[in-house]
RNA sequence: GGACCUGUAGUGCAGCCUGGAGUGCACGUCGGCCUGUCAAGCCGAAGGUCGCGGGUUCAAAUCCCGUCAGGUCCGCCA
């Protein structure tokens, strides 16, 4: 017996030609029994290797699930039954002798299924999902994804710190959980959205180089990228800006796809925020789909026509689309209108005796230079579909992004689309302050200790929401996989943003009072970032949620259906926290 | 807070639009047969609160209203 193998001397998938003729023991579950009878029954003992078929000559009792350990003589199987579809098909095992190590009873559903299983049923039986082949590859390559950050992160003198989950509210940002302090009664900790102002405090502490694979919790609404808890690759440096934060991510992201998947990511694409927002609409482009947006504003300055007369003209073309129905084109323009917008004007390019030409609602008022214009814009082809928003140029851009998603989830080019093509792309450059609200302080963007661009700085007080921060994201094939910035290492220039956002000085000092005062004493310029790894791994695992690379998940309303938490706790608990629960009635019948 | 999709045997589905006896398929389960299978095969059997509640109707899995659960999305996610 070894430390490695316990009460087995080789895991079923590893079974092969080295131990042939050898007398081994393996453990594992029984996944399939086929019964020719007592003279010869098939056995396959799974472990989380693979399986093992095992040959019986006797009557056994035995069933699926039942965990056991089998002896047996290791041989090749006769030739001609070889099973090509396992990497143990050559061999199994003979002569077993069974040690029944615990029974089971049938599972509530296959694990050898092909079919999909509710999720809600998976979640429920949680462990025993995870003994499926997709669960027990997608963990462990979680596990090898997070073992691989960790020894690029240490190679680069990064050095993991652990913080603080029960600590100081910061009430910016998402929606924190609160945890009620039975010592300090009336007293909250709070649970970090992130470590962020930790390891801003290890940098004043000279830590130079930190980072963590950190547990975040947001207490806000659930979606299949998005849990309660989810995990992050969490780092902050020291004397370094944008440029070294984004080489050192980068190279982090392309060693372990090269060490993962053995796929070369290379160098990065950089894009600003502005030029992604009106090129595709979206500041998380999937470059996989060629579908961009084209500014025709300057072709239609002088056009009559009433719905190209916005404040700007942008335009997308869809290729071989123009015998879309009429259905779905009436679905576009509601998006359109959801979104805030006028309209939205399509184009289905024919091909009439005038050569190329438009079938459209307008098309009766289209002039000969507003045909010019589009076939000059965008060279389309017969049987192309033209939309086009004219509107302020974000707006327009942002619906069409909306409808091409759309377009894409219902019915285009989803065949082009790999799932093995992993298109990067930085997004730098984002405004600092996305919205002015109705007290006329300005909403962050990003977290208030983003520094702000230093060109922008004297447009702080006249107009704050021209200032670019120097913030920046890592998009992965349409997916937010993360973002950082550079941060404000100056006790001034923090009260000047705290100050645009609208709080006091008091505010400021209440709230952020121990890292005001942390930068009193010599912070260093520093910067960081925080990389989604439960998204990462799902995108790695070609899964679309990431509900199947975490181990034990929450539904979308916030529930595990497994020990179906939050529970009720008794008075007596709730009131030696200090507390009493309101409406009580109505949080019982729920 | 909102929109949409889903809920039928242990599992995966069909049936619902156009109301007429829980009508069906596959897998699994249980019993029997079977000496080279590998999604074993053959024979047989059991298994149903059609998510739940209400309404319409002579009659509801089917139509209507409400509700619960799951999912996708909007809002939200500094």
């Amino acid at each position: 017996m070894t430390i490695a193998y316990g009460l087995r001397d080789r895991y079923c998938g590893e079974v092969d030609e080295t131990c042939v003729g050898m007398n081994i023991s393996v453990c594992g579950w029984v996944s399939r029994i086929r019964d020719h009878g007592e003279h010869l029954v098939f056995l396959d003992l799974r472990d989380h290797t693979g399986q093992i078929q095992c040959v019986v000559d006797k009557n056994i009792n035995i069933r699926s699930e039942y965990v056991l350990k089998i002896s047996g003589f290791v041989s090749y199987r006769p030739e001609e039954n070889y099973n090509d579809k396992i990497p143990t098909g050559r061999f199994e095992l003979k002569d077993c002798e069974i040690e029944i190590l615990n029974t089971a009873e049938a599972l509530p559903f296959s694990l050898n299924s092909k079919a999909n299983i509710d999720e809600a049923l998976r979640l429920k039986y949680r462990f025993l999902d995870i003994r499926s082949e997709r669960m027990q590859y997608n963990l462990r390559l979680r596990h090898n994804v997070i073992q691989a950050i960790r020894e690029s992160m240490s190679s680069l003198d990064f050095l993991e710190v652990d913080t603080p989950l029960l600590w100081m509210p910061t009430p910016e940002g998402a929606r924190e959980f609160l945890v009620p302090s039975r010592l300090q009664k009336g007293h909250f900790y709070s649970l970090p959205q992130s470590p962020q102002i930790a390891k801003q405090l290890l940098m004043v502490g000279g830590m130079d180089r930190y980072f963590q694979i950190a547990k975040c919790l947001r207490d806000e609404d659930l979606r299949a990228d998005r849990q309660f808890e989810f995990t992050q690759l969490d780092l902050e440096a020291s004397f370094v800006g944008q440029d070294q934060i984004i080489e050192i991510v980068s190279k982090v992201i392309s060693d372990l796809f090269l060490k993962i998947l053995s796929v070369s990511v290379g160098p990065i694409e950089s894009i600003s925020w502005i030029q992604a927002m009106l090129t595709y609409g979206t500041d998380k482009p999937d470059l996989r789909i060629p579908i961009t947006i084209t500014d025709l504003t300057a072709l239609f300055t002088s056009t009559k026509v009433n719905a190209l007369r916005g404040s700007s003209v942008q335009a997308m073309l869809l290729k071989n689309v123009a015998s879309l129905g009429r259905a779905k084109l009436d679905e576009f323009v509601a998006i359109a209108k959801r979104l805030g917008g006028k309209g939205l004007l399509w184009l289905r390019v024919v091909n009439d005796e005038q050569g190329l030409n438009f079938d459209s609602p307008v098309s009766k008022f289209l002039e000969d230079d507003d045909r010019q214009a589009f076939l000059k814009g965008l060279d389309p082809n017969e049987g192309d579909l033209i939309l086009v928003v004219s509107d302020e140029p974000l707006l327009a851009c942002q619906i069409l992004h909306a409808v091409k998603t759309y377009a894409i989830s219902e019915f285009l080019i989803k065949e082009e689309v790999s799932k093995t093509d992993y298109r990067f792309l930085w997004v730098t450059d984002f405004p600092m302050f996305e919205s002015v609200d109705e007290n006329g302080n300005a909403v962050a963007a990003h977290h208030p200790f983003t520094m702000p661009n230093e060109d922008d700085l004297q447009l702080m007080d006249s107009n704050p929401l021209k200032v670019r921060s120097s913030a920046y994201d890592l998009v992965l094939n349409g997916w937010e996989l993360g973002s950082g910035s550079v941060r404000i290492h100056k006790r001034e220039i923090q009260e000047k943003v705290f100050n645009a956002l609208g709080l006091t000085d008091q505010e400021a000092e209440s709230k952020f009072g121990f890292m005001l005062n942390a930068f009193r004493y010599g912070a260093p310029p520093h910067a960081g970032f925080g990389l989604g790894i439960d998204r990462l791994i799902a995108i790695v695992a070609n899964e679309s949620s990431i509900r199947e690379v975490i181990a034990f998940p929450k539904s979308q309303s916030g529930i595990d259906l497994m020990t179906m938490s939050p529970t009720m706790v008794d008075d007596r608990t709730v009131k030696e926290l200090g507390l009493s629960v309101l409406d009580k009635d109505k949080s019982e019948t729920k």
